[in-house]
DNA sequence: ATGGTCGGCAACCGA
């Protein structure tokens, strides 16, 4: 069976849900991902999209800040909400698909909001930055988030890091920008190698090439420079690594009216 | 070197 999931930074579900009725009409991914919808559960747009055919939907969300939720064609099992430094911040859900969903095995999902980290690169002077190195360090030894051996597992979002020197348009400029700073990168990676998740974007596009998700609303034209970040992500387990058929980044929602800053990330899994 | 723009929600905080 084929599978395809998106991870979308929405920034706001209510203010943008026409967007993404645009997006699923067109894409019809089977599983839709997405961060920051700043919205309570009960205020979450439901019925539009149970009305577009997504049945079957897991939140988490909170009043103004955050939020996920995991959007689905497909039923699912169960669904977990863990919680991370301590803090009851919406910043993960997870769903597990079983022989309700028909693929050839159960899959995991993992859908996550990293802490963006505040401004100032130092976890002495900003306790953002602070919040968000704390929160990777946990990914890293969480064990929920270790696939073994043949467990099909995913994890997608927005990690809020670009890892890699063309994950950002400027590695140079980028080194003291939070975001990209090496202790950033460091433990996101260290955290994928602990989880020995495979970076489904890396393994299609050559880590000498520029991918972006990401562009600032601070600039007058986003398209100036093409000054861009990769921080939204798509893992997947060693199980999973041979089942991907398609990856693709839809840089061209950037320029829809009202947009998000982050663009819809897409993969497709032969399951 | 600096500030630039969004969204939530009603003064700033978070990004």
């Amino acid at each position: 069976m084929r599978l395809s999931l998106t991870t979308w930074n929405i920034n706001s579900v209510r203010l943008r849900i026409d967007l993404v009725a645009k997006f699923i009409k067109s894409a019809r991914p089977d599983v839709l991902c997405l961060q920051e919808t700043k919205c309570i559960d009960d205020a979450f747009p439901l019925k539009r999209f149970k009305r577009l055919g997504y049945e079957h939907i897991a939140l988490n969300g909170q009043k103004g800040y955050h939020g996920v939720a995991i959007i689905s064609k497909l039923p699912f099992e169960t669904t977990d909400i863990r919680t991370f430094c301590d803090k009851i911040d919406s910043r993960h859900i997870s769903v597990a698909f079983g022989d309700k969903a028909q693929f050839a095995k159960p899959l995991v999902l993992h859908n996550f909001y990293v802490p963006a980290g505040g401004d100032v690169p130092d976890p002495e002077a900003n306790p953002k930055f602070d919040h968000k190195l704390k929160f990777l360090d946990e990914m890293k030894t969480c064990e929920p988030l270790h696939p073994r051996g043949e467990d099909r597992h995913i994890l997608v979002g927005d990690l809020n890091v670009a890892p890699h020197e063309n994950d950002v348009w400027s590695h140079k400029q980028l080194l003291k920008v939070v975001s990209h700073t090496p202790i950033e990168c460091e433990k996101l990676l260290a955290a994928q190698e602990r989880g020995q998740w495979f970076d489904v974007a890396r393994e299609r596009i050559p880590l000498s090439e520029k991918v972006y998700t990401w562009w600032s609303y601070r600039a007058a034209d986003w398209t100036v420079g093409d000054r861009g970040r990769r921080l939204d992500h798509i893992w997947v387990s060693r199980a999973l690594k041979n089942t991907v058929s398609d990856f693709q980044i839809l840089r061209d929602a950037r320029a829809w009216d009202r947009p998000s800053d982050h663009v819809p990330v897409t993969v497709t899994l032969e399951v």
